[in-house]
DNA sequence: CGCGTTTTGTTCTCACGTTCACAAACTCCT
DNA sequence: AGGAGTTTGTGAACGTGAGAACAAAACGCG
């Protein structure tokens, strides 16, 4: 796992960094479409949404792509992040449960633009065999080892209800995928060596709520009387339904 | 904005606390369903997935809910953790947006079991006007304000393509919104005061790709002859299309 | 009642991330 | 060629968060 080909670039990236340099490429590719060629690091700050000092020092983890006095030339730094995340070739992608949320998935094009390739769709339900979303066909879950071999996956995305997601979770690490997207509300246990990054919408909102409740004292401190038995459900519907 | 009730408690949660606190709340439920009346901080904190220090600083900050030598009780520590979010009562709000994304989220049944109800649904597109999503008719954008006003709303879902983004935000701001999740992969400008989160599915999967292609050196570090032309691309349909 | 056991709440230390501020490096103009 | 003006890259200061370790508090039992 050592020995790279070339330019040997700093080994360790901070994560911080990591989760921003996503937010830098899509800058630059739309600085690129605007049809700029250059721009400072106070642009490109502008346009992702951080200041600049903090877009130089992550620049500076990959190299140095810029040039004092001028700026950054916009196509050069774009490819050479593009080259960090490893994004200059599509990643194939399986999607396991395809409710309401997995179909908005498989439909969504950004994919293929920004690095990715679907090439499975897989549930349990067998309603769902004979239905195709785009041109891909909705398989049967017990298919997921051979297609991800065949297709040699490396990025497994989890939309099922919550209840399952560990099972799917499970088969995924078997099937030999390391990295998983979770949109499922729950917590997942996969072995060392495993990625995975979870997407909660119900977090995401409580903890606006959180901040909101400050905000308006008058809104949300009104308690209620007592506890509410249901503040909170572990529903299986969880990430969705089955199907629309 | 000062002069609380009662039991004052400790005005500066940090925000990497507040983040976690969601995650305890839906395990102290599953715990709750599964019958369990007291936990200790070790069976809690594995439940999150988070170390039971950590977890146990994090509590500290709400307050002394716990019993030393016994544990936590369940029900109690959940009320707790629930006002402490806001969400012992139901936030209204609206979805703006009903393309594949849009329509799943207004169908996501755990709104309502975790503090949230959808009052509203608004798309730009005439041809939605005459549908429904469960009980809810999608209205015209510009029915924004009033629908706001109407229903005290005070949490904005944005799930429109991304070059619709930024308006839809300017109007929610307008009409009086003050906490936005913004699933449309842009970045938004937003006055002072209000809260923006941002969910984006391609951010994720860059960054799991990041980490993916450090562990397995062969599949993406052959680096293509040159730049290709389309890295990424600051497309429209962003988030999707407008309609399944 | 006192002692051992359990588990919380907190303190201390270290690592990480952010921001400031400035020297180094480049361009442009005279 | 040289100096003024820009802009990057980075060292240093600061703040926040994580984890270890332990004292304080509750319980149970003899």
């Amino acid at each position: 796992m050592t020995a790279r080909t070339s330019a040997e670039t700093a080994r360790d990236i901070p994560e911080a960094t990591v989760a921003r340099l996503p937010v830098y490429l899509r800058a630059l590719t739309s600085l690129s479409e605007a049809g700029t060629a250059t721009c400072s690091s106070e642009e490109l700050a502008a346009a992702a949404g951080v200041n600049s000092a903090k877009l130089r020092k992550d620049l500076s983890h990959l190299g140095s792509y810029g040039t004092r006095g001028v700026g950054y030339d916009v196509e050069y730094l774009r490819y050479q992040i593009a080259r960090e995340i490893g994004v200059t070739q599509d990643w194939p992608v399986v999607i396991v449960g395809i409710g309401n949320l997995g179909h908005a998935l498989a439909n969504f094009s950004g994919f293929r633009s920004r690095g990715f390739r679907v090439v499975a769709l897989l549930d349990a339900d067998p309603r769902l065999h004979d239905t195709t979303i785009g041109d891909l066909p909705v398989r049967p879950f017990d298919q997921l080892e051979p297609l991800v071999h065949k297709h040699a996956v490396a990025i497994g995305v989890i939309a099922t209800p919550a209840h399952a997601a560990q099972a799917v979770a499970d088969a995924m690490v078997g099937a030999g995928i390391r990295s998983i997207l979770n949109f499922a509300p729950t917590v997942l246990a996969v072995p060392e060596g495993v990625d995975v990054r979870k997407v909660d919408l119900s977090i995401e909102l409580q903890i606006l709520a959180y901040h909101e409740s400050r905000k308006t004292p008058g809104v949300a401190d009104v308690v209620p009387p007592a506890a509410r038995p249901e503040i909170d459900g572990v529903d299986d519907d969880a990430a969705e339904e089955v199907i629309a």
